[in-house]
Formats: C-alpha cells, sequence, structure tokens
RNA sequence: GGAGAGGUGGCCGAGUGGUCGAAGGCGCACGCCUGGAAAGCGUGUAUCCGUCACAAGCGGAUCAAGGGUUCGAAUCCCUUUCUCUCCGCCA
C-alpha cells in the first residue's frame, strides 16, 4: 500500500500519478487525509490519558506498600475513570484504524513517470521488438493441433478428470516440460539467483501480503476446510518469505527463483483467447524475485528483462518488450514491462512474461525493511517477473517451429530434451 | 486424530501480580589496551505509533495472538494459534 506519508506531504501529486490510471483519486485522498487527522488527535490522547493512569497506578502502588492502603481509595476511583475513558478512546480509534484501513488498501500504487497513459492493452507502448516474426505458412496448423498430431498434450482427458483448463502432458510434451523448466532454472541461478521450493498453498496473511487480496479475491482458489489459498504464482509464497523482516543492507539485493505450479479460476474468461494453452487454471512458471534497495530497483527492473530477453533469444523466439500503459498496470506495480512472443499460427503476440517493480508499495503491506548503514529501517523495494511462464512459451514453440521433420527444439534446449525434434 | 509440555529481545535463558522493555550469558558494534590480533576491560545493542525537523528529548504500545480479572499483568483466567514429546495414521 501507499505510505500515508506520500499522501500528508503530496496529495495533490498523488492525485495527479493516479490519473494515469485513468483514476480519480480525489476524493478517497482527501477521506484518507482527513482520517488520519482524526486517527492521531485520538492516538494522542489515549496516549495521554494512558499516561496519566500509570502514573496513577505507580502512585497507589507506592501507597500501598507504605502501608497507607486507605489514602489510594481515592486514586483508585480516578484511575477507574481513565480507564473507562481509555477504553472508549481506544473503541473510536480502533474504528477509525479500521476505516482508514479500509481505505488505503483502495489506493494503487503511483504509476513510474515513464507510465504512457492508456485505456486497455492496446495503448501499451512497444519498447522493443526482437527476431523475426515469421508469416504463417499455408497449412500451418495451430499449437492445438500440433498438440494432438504429436500426441503430446491431451486437452480432452484433462477436461475429462478434472475440467477445461488442466491439460494433460504426455510423452514429448511433459518432456519438453521438464526441460524448459530445468533449463529456466539453470539460467537463473547462472544469473545469481537462489533457488527456492514454495509451498503451493499459502494462509491469508501471505495472500494480502502480496495484494492478491483483498483485490483479486476470486482470482484464487480457495480451500475453504482450512482457509488457504492456491498460488497463482510463486512469486505470493517467495515474496512473503520476506514478510515482517529487517534484512541487513548487506543483504541486499535479495534473489530468489522458484519453479511451481500456477493455479488461477479465471472466471469469465471465454472465447479463442483461451483456446489451448493460451490460457489456463493450472500452468507452470519459474519466477524471479528480487528485493533491493530503493535507489537500486529500476537498475534490477532493467537487468531482470535481460534476463528474460536471453531466455527468448536462447529460445529463437521472436519475441517484443511492451511497457504497460496506466490502464494496464496492475494495482501494485509502479511499471510492468510485458515479454510477449510471436505465435506463428494464431498471428499474434502471447504474453509469456511480465516484469515489475512495485517498488515500496508490497514492501510497506509485508512491513518487509531494511536496516541502512546509519541504522535507519527503510522500505526496501520489490520486483518479480516471469522467467518464464510454460504454457504459451510451448504454444509458440511448436507454431514457430513446425517443419517438414515435426517441430524443430532450438539448440539450447536440446541438452535439456535430450531430442531434436517433437515427431 | 488422542495425551502431555511449552511459546520471553538476533540467539540462549531468568523472571508467578507492582518501579520489567524485561536479570544473566552469547552474538554484534564502538572504545580502551596491542606493533597487529586474541584475551581482558568499558560502553552500547528491539520494533511500531504520537509529538517533532523521518534529530534529541518526552509520551504510548509490544514478553505467540485476541479477550478478561486488577488501581497495576510477561506473571492470574478464557479463547485461538504455533512448536515440541509420546501414541495413532501415513507418502
Amino acid at each position: 500500500m501507499i505510505d500515508i506519508q506520500q499522501i500528508r506531504d503530496h496529495s495533490d501529486e498523488v492525485i495527479k500519478r493516479l490519473r494515469v490510471r485513468n483514476m480519480d483519486a480525489a476524493e478517497l485522498v482527501n477521506s484518507l487525509k482527513i482520517l488520519d487527522e482524526t486517527k492521531r488527535q485520538l492516538q494522542k490522547k489515549l496516549d495521554d490519558t494512558l499516561a496519566e493512569a500509570n502514573a496513577l497506578a505507580k502512585q497507589i502502588g507506592v501507597l500501598f506498600k507504605a502501608g497507607k492502603g486507605a489514602d489510594a481509595e481515592s486514586l483508585k476511583e480516578k484511575s477507574a475513570m481513565l480507564k473507562k475513558l481509555a477504553k472508549e478512546l481506544q473503541e473510536q480509534l480502533d474504528d477509525t484504524n479500521k476505516n482508514f484501513q479500509e481505505f488505503i488498501v483502495r489506493l494503487p500504487n503511483l504509476p513510474h513517470p515513464s507510465v504512457p497513459a492508456g485505456k486497455s492493452d492496446a495503448d501499451n507502448e512497444v519498447v522493443q521488438e526482437a527476431g523475426k516474426v515469421k508469416k504463417a505458412d499455408e497449412g500451418a496448423l495451430s499449437h492445438w493441433d500440433l498438440a494432438k498430431k504429436y500426441d503430446i498434450i491431451d486437452f480432452e482427458r484433462g477436461t475429462k478428470i478434472t475440467g477445461a483448463g488442466f491439460p494433460v502432458y504426455k510423452g514429448l510434451g511433459a518432456r519438453i516440460q521438464r526441460a524448459l523448466i530445468t533449463f529456466f532454472l539453470d539460467e537463473a541461478l547462472i544469473a545469481g539467483y537462489t533457488e527456492y521450493q514454495p509451498p503451493l498453498l499459502v494462509n491469508e496473511d501471505s495472500a494480502f501480503g502480496t495484494g492478491q487480496l483483498p483485490d483479486k479475491d476470486g482470482q484464487m482458489y480457495h480451500v475453504p476446510s482450512d482457509n488457504l489459498y492456491l498460488i497463482p504464482t510463486s512469486e505470493v509464497p517467495i515474496t512473503n518469505l520476506f514478510r515482517d523482516t529487517i534484512l541487513q543492507e548487506d543483504e541486499l539485493p535479495v534473489k530468489c527463483t522458484a519453479y511451481s505450479v500456477c493455479f488461477r479460476r479465471e472466471a469469465g474468461s471465454y472465447g479463442k483467447d483461451v483456446r489451448g494453452l493460451n490460457r489456463l487454471h493450472q500452468f507452470d512458471k519459474v519466477e524471479i524475485v528480487q528485493v533491493t534497495k530503493p535507489e537500486l530497483s529500476y537498475k534490477a527492473l532493467d537487468e531482470m528483462v535481460a534476463h528474460v530477453s536471453v531466455l527468448l533469444k536462447k529460445l529463437e523466439l521472436p519475441y517484443r518488450i511492451t511497457r504497460l500503459c496506466g490502464g494496464d498496470l496492475g494495482f501494485a506495480a509502479a511499471l510492468t514491462y510485458d515479454m510477449e512472443v510471436w505465435s506463428a499460427a494464431q498471428g499474434r503476440w502471447l504474453e509469456v512474461s511480465s516484469i515489475s517493480n512495485f517498488e515500496a508499495y508490497q514492501s510497506n503491506r509485508l512491513r518487509l525493511r531494511y536496516k541502512t548503514s546509519e541504522g535507519k529501517n527503510r522500505l526496501a523495494h520489490t520486483l518479480n517477473g516471469s522467467a518464464l511462464a510454460l504454457p504459451r512459451i510451448l504454444a509458440a514453440l511448436l507454431e514457430n517451429n513446425q517443419c517438414e521433420e515435426g517441430i524443430y527444439i532450438p539448440k539450447a534446449l536440446q541438452a535439456y530434451t535430450g531430442f531434436r525434434y517433437i515427431q
């Protein structure tokens, strides 16, 4: 969440920057200012009352010790009054805090100055395009047709045993999945990331910590009997490793990578966008996460974009990088680059990675800080990105690499698959 | 799932109603000492909120979490939660 200090000091600036998200935050910001003021006044009154009560209790203690219990009686009465007052003030303060909290979590992160205005993904700014975008040959097959042709993904039986959006990978399909995971993890290790294997279920605190709750409640699978959520990305458990943590300055940057299965309900999705591997309820992803000093977070963002670019180059896939516009920017992100690969048979770009700098927005919620060399605690910056999400990579590999021999496996991946073609 | 024990500061560990944010130790930081180091000695060493200059100082809160008893609770009571031990079950 946004630091209240920013609203206290620069509320106009906050409102102005949120306009890039097509949000009119004036009313919300104003309410927050009032609530913040009320909160502080109540806090002051409460503290003063408690201070008086504390002093009184000490006095009574001294009297009792001196054997003057009788003199303490009148003080006890006064103390009872103060206590009653304190309780009332506490209740008011709790209410105000609750309101304040409800309001402040509704404010998304402030977009970075470079974020273009815009309403939808159509307004995203293409910052780079690399690799040759192939025109699909006559008779080129979509990946779902290719998957069937080579018998590597069984969508129908996935639907039978679970439901739509839960494909079954088979034979070379399963093996290429495994190869991709290992390839991505190895590349992350070389880039200095530490590998983790997190739980796939998280509790409410964690879901709140990274902003899935309360914002994207319906997007996660929920296990009511234990009140746990299936992770939509390993960003959730990994970033939450650092919840309520004060790191030492020399521990930064923290770089983590994790492979995990991800689960998304994708309620409301339909149409051709969800065909085949385009949008699934369960999929595999390797994630990279960084925790950095504030002044270095944009350098880290560039580094992460470069890392993913290398992966795509090694996979010989045509890709482009877009900078998300205000309307498409995620709630907690200040700046996001999407990485998209070209899907030859579908003739469109598929998002395979989303790399974001959350600045201090997540850490504020997570209470993730670091101690500076001066001994002061500051909020760290958090970043994450997919490196990479598997299904659309596989879709692109199938569609772009179909040839007479079958499906060509890029050289870098052959070391992992052990085969050169899917035939 | 059943029975029992327990959750105190970065760690270990005292503390069963009063001046305890908390003894002692370890660790860490700084200083003295030293040619340098070790040892030794000394000092310091949590977090959040408010006031304020995001200083000092002052005030408040925090001994798993929440509630209660009391003038006063780390200490007593209740609830929740987590950990450990034994038993059961089990990849």
